[in-house]
DNA sequence: GAAAATCCTACTGCGCAAGTATGAATTTGA
DNA sequence: TCAAATTCATACTTGCGCAGTAGGATTTTC
């Protein structure tokens, strides 16, 4: 049941520039994520290299370079995302929608394990594939807001004012 | 978000021998179980052994020996038997109930992956935790009734009589 | 042209999942 | 009492994938 590294630190990288953008900040460098989040650089490039090819981010090289996102906010779910770092969201591989694979068991349609498991996938698919990073970005600058903490990728002569309601 | 196999097997050896008791059949070998599913013998006889350590089930040694639930099958709840196996059920470790451990994260309190990984921890555990093995077992013989199909562990001779109501 | 960034590919270590293998201890029936 | 059938205990193996490192190529800016 558990999220790989990799995948954290993609989905950590996404929210983190989906927040920096929402402040007025669009592109956001490798090397700033890594220090933020103490993560090993070129690890980060990887995966980041990973969300490119797929659409999430996009990049502009070169001095002053970096990543900005390549979709609207409320278009990433979580949900694909993971499945592309990670594969399937699926405790067993029998239950899943988007990449099935029958099971060795003798009888699928009366596995009493199938039915738990497949309700444990529904359960997950269904929050992460109806939360976008915009909610989670939005939650997040509030939560931000309220206790009076400046989120980091804003330059100290930037005052924290938010844009949200 | 996966299983083991070492997990898979325990449960599926756990439900077949709950089923096996429903009908009249307490102890089941471990040669039968590995039959049935189809899975390797010593791979599932050291599942079963850490299975008998943590008093989800008892054996018997010797001739006409095997394994029989140690406990009320409503009270065997699966949650608690896959943490037993696989783990936390968190998908990151700095959102589990049973073992957290603080991840390393700039600001945990703000983390909006915190915040859906919570989410989705619960959803888990929420129904991991309640099912029981009673349940799914008794789900599973409904099924199995519905459509006149003989569960294995039967012998010829006996009938396919449910207790259910 | 130098510096600063991303891009690309290959390599590595090592821990763990998924078994195998071997034999000891126990129970039963002949 | 002995042989067969079972669980019990421990050690070993094998391969793969996660979590990075390493090194250099390419692009952009000043």
């Amino acid at each position: 049941m558990n999220l790989s590294k990799r995948c954290e630190y993609g989905l950590r990288a996404l929210i983190d520039i989906g927040i920096a953008s929402e402040l007025g900040r669009p592109r956001l460098q490798v090397s700033e994520l890594a220090a933020k989040e103490k993560l090993p650089v070129k690890f980060l490039e990887q995966i980041l290299s990973q969300l490119k090819a797929a659409g999430y981010v996009k990049s502009k090289r070169g001095k002053f370079g970096g990543y900005s996102l390549a979709k609207r906010m409320d278009r990433i779910k979580f949900g694909p995302v993971i499945r592309l770092i990670d594969g399937p969201l699926a405790p067993i591989r029998c239950v899943s929608e988007t990449s099935y694979a029958c099971c060795t068991c003798p009888d699928e349609v009366h596995c009493g394990l199938r039915m738990l498991m497949l309700d444990v996938r529904n359960a997950i698919a269904k929050i992460l594939d109806r939360y976008t990073l915009a909610e989670i970005v939005e939650i997040t600058l509030r939560k931000l807001h309220r206790d009076k903490v400046t989120p980091l990728f804003l330059q100290p002569s930037m005052r924290f004012v938010s844009i949200l309601p």
